[in-house]
DNA sequence: TGGCCATCATGCAACGCTGCCTAATTGCCT
DNA sequence: AGGCAATTAGGCAGCGTTGCATGATGGCCA
């Protein structure tokens, strides 16, 4: 009572000018109920006046919750300092709105694997739940994957979504988007459409979209030429050297399905090197949609994502673990964005 | 003592193993020169054999230093969506690095200019200072700005840099780089520069670079056409859209200098469809270099700001008012990429 | 009128850590 | 040998909040 005047205020001062006992204060900013209307109002008036606002570390500290979400994104193929992969940082403006819904607060950090996050974020009580973006090798990861489940740490990973995932996984229905995108270049007339991504189990996203691509093909009985597979991973230059690389293969192909948009913009420039126009000789299309996608000559036809979606199922999954409720479902409908690479 | 074995350990675990006081195992923990190296040690062990970590809460809530910094992004002109600034995402990869490196939690939020900042973020500690990235019409948030200094607000404001700024205010010289493009147009041969972007007191960053522009002129004796000035806001629209009157003013020029890459890419695509040749008709030159800048085609010359020095400055300044020191000098050179839009 | 319940408010005790001040021990100098 | 400084550790007191159990008040019914 009676503090320092300058000082910040606190739910003791409050609780002093309002003649009620600080925790009545701590209840009825809160709207608790078992605090009268009229107290309420008092309080909240004299909080407003005095310019008061919770203290956040003496919540969390008290109630073990920080409402906040930790995000984190890593990548495997050298960071090259600030340069991130711009499907990522789409996903950071889904997310950051969602957590601005939910009241929530949104800490984020660019990691390498090694680090240890959980001790760091939940186990440091700064967050309730840990976001995780990334790619690059799954298999390297798993390990790491397994630790923060043994250790009940809340989180969720954006990434292909199977039965054996491990813990929580959020994800785009990539088998469907394959299938979109080779339904669309086959009824486009085109027959001998190359894979440009991995397709092993160590990048399981890019070979569910192979394997969706694929299906697509026997549908119509096809079968896809394995001649026309090159592995790449999502940079720039990975496509443009993915395509030349099937270029050299001099294996005859009409279509291009890149594993992501900065893959196919890199094959797009192979492609323009050597002589073939998009999508005359060769229809193309990538997946992602990043914003550069619309900027490409000719646009590139592309898998959209559902953003919003994603970002609002990942913070709803953390959540849900939180809160200790059943997970939402877990699989996103993508959409075919047909713009001119691919001769729509 | 003799807690639950399973709960998270506390301090006062690790000091009732290691048979000392609590605090002794906080200050042996961060590192104190009041705690002989064998304790320390001792203390250290059982820390990690425990797994401990320090609970950020209590340890913020008694030190009022949260170590975190909240960064702000914010836009005025209609935010759809997810679509960021691109400029602003390259900085955010170099903030999140600085802070990284200084052990500095990284808080963000992209909110509108009415919510009020200090209250969520300093004033309820959960962040030490704030970041403010925008861009729009600056007079219209100055308001803002003299409410968080009168409130002594730590923050620091990304912009245009001048004596009269309110706040800190951390940018690039933009007059320097508008010379700079001027100088490069002008020794490529071009003699009817255009400027595309708001050169007016709202937008002060454009309107330095504008002044740059003149200034480059000036010194050859040569007045730019006031005709040749069109507003616009960093987007592809815009670009697109003053592009197009640009051209319809019908008034001669050989090259263009936009204030920002999106700006330079819409231009392209107007000039490309007046059938106006890049470079040979008309030279451009951007602002930013985003990554897109290397994707048009031809690629765009551009300026270059220095993002891992602007990443570095920001979190500086925030932590010299923190700490109260002075201030880190605050404007950033910037340097000219030549690719084949300016004919180089 | 007494007793009982519902409503509203209170007090106390953490939450886990750090800052300040004091106390014990040791080593060293005179 | 005595005294003084340096080194190392401990005690105590919060930081500002929330959870729990309790206490006061009044209304209502029997």
């Amino acid at each position: 009572m009676g503090r320092q005047p300058s000082s910040k205020p606190t739910s003791f001062d409050i609780a002093y000018l309002a003649g009620v006992s600080q925790p009545t204060v701590s209840r009825a900013l809160r709207g608790s109920r078992s605090v009268s209307l009229e107290t309420r109002q008092r309080i909240e008036a004299i909080a407003r006046e005095l310019n008061y606002s919770v203290d956040k570390n003496a919540s969390s500290l008290r109630s073990q919750r920080s409402n906040t979400i930790a995000l984190l994104f890593f990548e495997d193929p050298t960071p090259d300092e600030s340069n991130i992969n711009p499907f990522f940082l789409s996903m950071l403006g889904s997310i950051t709105r969602q957590c601005a819904a939910r009241g929530l607060d949104l800490l984020i950090s660019f990691q390498k694997m090694e680090d240890d996050w959980h001790v760091r974020y939940q186990d440091s009580h700064r967050a309730d739940g840990l976001i995780l973006l990334g790619y690059g090798d799954y298999t390297l990861y798993t390990q790491r994957l397994e630790q923060l489940v043994g250790h009940g740490t809340h989180f969720v990973r954006w990434g292909s979504v199977s039965d054996d995932n491990i813990g929580a996984t959020v994800g785009s229905d990539n088998v469907g988007a394959g299938r979109l995108a080779g339904d669309h270049l086959f009824s486009m007339g085109r027959r001998r459409i190359a894979f440009l991504g991995h397709a092993d189990e160590h990048y399981p996203e890019f070979a569910d979209r192979y394997r969706g691509l694929c299906a697509a093909a026997e549908e119509r009985g096809i079968m896809l030429d394995p001649q026309l597979q090159v592995d790449a991973l999502t940079a720039e230059d990975a496509g443009y050297a993915a395509a030349r690389t099937l270029i050299a293969r001099d294996t005859p192909f009409d279509a291009i399905f890149a594993a992501s948009d900065l893959i196919a913009i890199g094959a797009m420039r192979a492609l323009g090197e050597a002589g073939l126009s998009i999508p005359q000789d060769v229809a193309i299309v990538g997946f992602d949609d990043i914003p550069a996608a619309n900027l490409t000559s000719p646009p590139l036809t592309t898998i959209m994502q559902d953003m919003k979606g994603a970002g609002a199922l990942l913070v709803d999954t953390i959540l849900a673990q939180v809160e200790d409720r059943p997970p939402p479902p877990m699989v996103l409908p993508t959409r075919l964005v047909v713009r001119r690479s691919s001769g729509g």
